[in-house]
DNA sequence: TGATACCCTACCGGCGAGGTAGGTATTTCG
DNA sequence: CGAAATACCTACCTCGCCGGTAGGGTATCA
């Protein structure tokens, strides 16, 4: 197993959040009844998709979640990085500040890491299909915005 | 994080026993050594290694480990999975007997699981690159078998 | 026969995931 | 103006499992 029912839960909120996407903001216990998820839970995952700016919240009475930006410009990588924290399929390897890969078991210059090579690819994949897919592709046809024609 | 120290641990032992591919079994203790690991918990992840019929045992003195198979037939795959389990991105994707995948929240036939596309690419994107990937590539290439000339 | 190594079972401490609880602040509605 | 509805915050709890240890087998070689 890789990802914990962070990433789980607060994706399907996310796709709740764009299948009823308008101006209304949803309240989370609707989103929380729908799903069959404990609210109070709930509570801890939106807090980090506000905190990251891709759901806003209304206070009070009628208040609830909205999608920050349209579905199309929102990408799971984001989602899911502002769920579970920074991609990395093991812990030794993370992205470094100046975009490249680092691999915390290489102190020695010269003793390179032999599986840095796997780790890397494999995490490349991973950030690559999260980037690729948008919220928008999640939302089941039947409730996409018709775009022209 | 995604994979545990398991997979980490394990990789390293596979790349440590393909460097020095040769009929001659190679000693945990030296590669616990070398690698700065404890032993007594390589102990238990080369068993599931061996479990998997990637690796092979020489009991009693001058015995240790011996690739199973040439470096170049063992998949990154294979050796994820024989010392993690069965690879999914989150709990409720897996691969079916058939082949296919299935979600187990999508219990109701009627309400397809919105999220399922999301973690079914993921997981493809993940055992197509540890697939892909085999063993040989991870070996430096300076101490790689020279193939003629 | 002793040293070397694999092999098996059992155990354990810490930590984080998953969830609960309770209170506070803010907005709408009657 | 209240009271209900909702977001928001902090603290806490429980349980499983990861990473590791311990200790004893059992096979093989010199």
């Amino acid at each position: 197993m890789m990802f914990s029912t962070k990433a789980e839960y607060g994706v399907r909120v996310m796709v709740e959040l764009a299948r009823r996407g308008g101006d209304q903001p949803v309240p989370l216990t609707e989103i929380a009844e729908h799903e069959g998820l404990p609210l109070a839970y709930l509570e801890h995952l939106v807090a980090r998709l506000r905190r990251a700016d891709l759901i806003e919240s209304r206070r009070g009475a009628r208040g609830g979640y909205l999608l920050a930006r349209a579905a199309e410009d929102i990408t799971m990588a984001e989602v899911v990085e502002a769920l579970e924290g920074t991609i990395a399929p093991i812990e030794c390897i993370s992205s470094s500040p100046g975009g490249g890969v680092v691999c915390s078991r290489e102190t020695d210059p010269e003793h390179v890491c032999t599986t840095k090579l796997l780790w890397t690819r494999v995490r490349f994949a991973i950030v690559h299909t999260l980037t690729e897919t948008t919220l928008a592709d999640l939302i089941p046809a039947n409730r996409k915005k018709p775009v022209a024609a």
